[in-house]
RNA sequence: GGCGCCAUAGCCAAGCGGUAAGGCAGAGGUCUGCAAAACCUUCAUCCCCGGUUCGAUUCCGGGUGGCGCCUCCA
């Protein structure tokens, strides 16, 4: 498989440090209120790179982490008028609710912050010792970029370059702007632990750092996040890491192009964001899954009802062909033309593995099981042979299962009172009595409920 | 100022040297009591100007127009 690495800024060929297996990282929210669709788009990506390496073979370690600390927390928990550590559970759990139900499966592992700062804590003494950091009098510990040599490699930015543009915040006691905190000493009030530069807390770079390197290694394979992570949040933790243990730190780093609102960056700051739990009252939050997987991860997407709507349109259509392969009905003896379609199948699956082989191409891979969906359609019209069937059913899951689509065994329940009046113009039409029939139709569709006639009989479908 | 990305039909989006996948929407048709779903047909020469090449949407240069990072941000 080839991937983008923003290191080399090429595609490589994907070679695991372990063959067979594949450590990943990538960052994850901060828990402090919900999450937005921008937000969303690495949590899709992500889980949807890791549950391809899975069904091509490899075992995964898949870790996020949930930042708990931090001053956004601390704000908003005042805010709140509760603890950080209440706010984090809560958004921790209201994380899973918005994630579950865009199809993300729980990673290997989601570390907090909070529960890893012993670690954070020797990360930042070795620094100290190695002379790539150094604590301020009021308890600070900052990086000191200029001892990395690196420091720039992945954002491709020259230092001097940096120097000039950086913020200078008289009140910091930084020997150098470019310098960043590794650890901040507490404020009254502040959640603090102790530490060998008194009572503080861990900066949000170096969390990322020790998390990392304390569950999947000093070195591993894949770093992933948002392309707005690159500089400085991931340029900072290759400094930490590598100035810390002097080898190479992530092997391959992939990061997701933006959520657009009218071309421009989908955000807090900008207020020009929408929540998943918001978007959730609207639509399945399966088609806005659809919606991001329509295009390739790296380039950016403007976000719109509309396209949601498109998105949502576009995935009945994949429904609808996996529901007429599962009902399809079976013919006593096999022909020729199941042969044919098997013989398909081996081409639609080699065309859905090249296109995601190829830096995980999810809209050519798409426009492979669009193609997928038409062919099945056409073979299930008449009784075929159940080899052929079950070949296309089972390709078919796997494949849509391989994007974290149509998952859900929905067993649709439908209340007794429209499935009388199903049969109620069933009934009718029978008796060639139409208009009562038709009468029926709109009713339910008043209800939100649309009849479709089908080979096996009437069939209601939620609006 | 430094670093970088993008420009393909009404909308979305692949392709990236040999004359444009796919989806949504639209039009016509088949099927249907009528619909829906499904199927068939139809719907683009790829922002502009140069260059390289037998041949460029695809490579190079220059424009124009969008966007991003350099400050918390997925």
């Amino acid at each position: 498989m080839q991937i983008y690495n923003t290191m080399t800024r090429r595609k490589e060929e994907l070679i695991p440090l372990v063959p067979g297996q594949i450590s990943m990282y990538a960052c994850g929210p901060t828990v402090y209120n919900f999450f937005h669709i921008g937000n969303a788009r690495p949590f899709i990506v992500f889980d949807t790179m890791r549950r391809y390496l899975e069904y091509r073979g490899y075992q995964v370690r898949f870790v996020q982490n949930f930042t708990d600390i931090d001053d956004k927390m601390i704000r908003r928990a005042n805010e709140e008028e509760t603890t950080v550590k209440a706010l984090g559970e809560r958004f921790i759990k209201e994380y899973y609710h918005d994630a579950d139900a865009l199809g993300v499966r729980r990673a290997s592992e989601n570390p907090r912050a909070t529960e890893h700062i012993g670690e954070i804590i020797s990360l930042v003494a070795t620094l100290i010792e190695k002379g790539n950091a150094y604590a301020t009098p009021d308890g600070d510990v900052y990086f000191s970029v200029r001892s990395f040599p690196g420091y720039g490699k992945l954002s491709g930015q020259n230092i001097d370059d940096l120097e000039n543009g950086a913020r200078v915040d008289p009140d910091e006691a930084k020997r150098d702007p470019l310098d960043f905190a590794l650890w901040k000493a507490a404020k009254p009030g502040e959640p603090s632990w102790d530490s060998p530069w008194g009572k503080g807390r861990p900066g949000w770079h170096i969390e990322c750092s020790a998390m990392s390197m304390s569950l999947l290694g000093e070195t591993f394979d894949i770093h992933g996040g948002g392309q707005d992570l690159v500089f400085p949040h991931h340029e900072n933790e290759i400094a930490q890491s590598e100035a810390a243990t002097g080898k190479p730190f992530a092997r391959y780093w992939m990061h997701n192009g933006y959520i657009n609102v009218d071309n421009q960056k989908m955000s807090k700051s900008l207020n020009n964001f929408f929540t998943v739990r918001d978007i959730a009252k609207e639509f399945d939050l399966e088609a806005v899954r659809m919606f991001m997987l329509g295009v390739q991860y790296r380039n950016p997407v403007n976000f719109s009802r509309e396209m949601i709507q498109q998105a949502q349109s576009a995935l009945e259509r994949l429904r609808t062909a996996k529901e007429r392969l599962a009902e399809a009905q079976v013919a006593a003896a096999e022909t020729s033309e199941d042969a044919a379609f098997i013989a398909q199948l081996e081409d639609f699956k080699t065309r859905f593995n090249e296109a995601m082989d190829d830096d995980l191409n999810t809209a050519d891979a798409l426009g492979v099981l669009f193609e997928f969906a038409r062919a099945a359609n056409t073979f299930v019209s008449e009784p075929r042979g159940s080899k052929a069937i079950e070949a296309g059913k089972a390709l078919f899951s796997e494949l849509t299962g391989v994007l974290g689509l149509l998952g859900r065994e929905k067993a649709e329940e439908f209340p007794a009172e429209a499935l009388a009046m199903l049969e109620e113009r069933q009934a009718a039409r029978k008796a060639k009595d139409f208009a009562r029939a038709d009468q029926m139709r709109d009713a339910l569709k008043d209800m939100g409920y649309a009849v479709e006639d089908t080979v096996n009989g009437p069939k209601l479908k939620k609006l």
